[in-house]
DNA sequence: GACCAGGTATTGC
DNA sequence: GCAATACATGGT
């Protein structure tokens, strides 16, 4: 893993917290966790074993990639335009607002959102930078508060998803050991949490890696790149051949031109 | 100003 | 089932 490529991870649209600095360090977190990122000490960053779990330094992705491609040579073109993407250990509940925020939304006004909100509601970690609010700095707000930071007709479903979390109703931990399709119906009870949002959360949030959230990009990719083939044809690590694909539509809009 | 942005819930055929 | 529509808001 190179510093000089971090924005292949950082910057592929799994995370709404990382600001790229103008001398090129990386300034962000998870929860209520801060760290910027140098080139002096990005080494010593993956041996911490806080942010080492953070960026699943424990799971082979140069095999799974490997294994993933073999065989499938329009998955490795998209794999090939950021090898190094991997499937970071975010905080479950900061990545289930992201995602319900994320809906019918831009990353620039994504990351405005969740900025505000933790500025507004998250406790200060030094340095000006604030913690994602917990669920129960949410649950005690009214959807007017919400609406004055901008997030729209998505403030009362972040009341409703903080209100069953913070009351313990749902408990997102344990969405770790249900099967696939029963984290998702849980997760779909959330007002405004429907299939995409849920495996955005199951993904992103609890690294289930065979997640393979669908949304309109990766519909144009999956019917345009490849066609007739089923999320799940992807195997376990379904979750990261979607984030390859996903990145790589982005990136690549003139495919789907009409 | 219309149109769009990593959807979802509701409604009417 | 499936298409149409509302839902807030900021950027182009």
């Amino acid at each position: 893993m190179e510093f000089g490529k971090l924005a292949q991870t950082l910057d592929c649209g799994q995370c709404f917290r990382w600001e790229l600095q103008p001398d090129g360090s990386w300034k962000g977190g998870t929860g209520g966790k801060f760290l910027h990122i140098t080139v002096e000490n990005f080494p010593q960053v993956l041996r911490d074993g806080c942010w080492a779990e953070y960026f699943d330094m424990g799971t082979d992705y140069e095999k799974i990639r490997r294994d993933l491609c073999e065989n499938d040579e329009m998955l490795r073109k998209a794999a090939e335009f950021a090898p190094e993407i991997r499937i970071l250990r975010q905080d479950p509940w900061e990545a289930l607002c992201s995602f319900i925020i994320s809906q019918c939304n831009n990353i620039k006004r994504i990351k405005g959102i969740v900025a505000r909100l933790c500025g507004a509601y998250g406790e200060p970690e030094g340095a000006g930078w604030h913690a994602f609010p917990k669920p129960e700095a949410l649950a005690c707000r009214s959807k007017e508060d919400l609406l004055r930071l901008g997030c729209g007709y998505r403030a009362g479903y972040l009341i409703d998803a903080s209100r069953r979390v913070a009351a313990g109703s749902l408990d997102l931990s344990a969405l770790r050991e249900l099967p696939l399709g029963e984290a998702r119906e849980k997760l779909m009870e959330i007002e405004g949490v429907g299939p995409k949002v849920a495996d955005c959360a199951l993904l992103y949030g609890l690294h289930r890696l065979d997640a393979f959230p669908v949304d309109v990009w990766m519909k144009r990719a999956m019917d345009r790149l490849f066609p007739g083939r089923a999320p799940a044809d992807f195997g376990p690590y379904a979750g990261i051949a979607q984030q390859y694909i996903f990145h790589y539509s982005r990136n690549h809009s003139d495919l789907f031109a009409c």
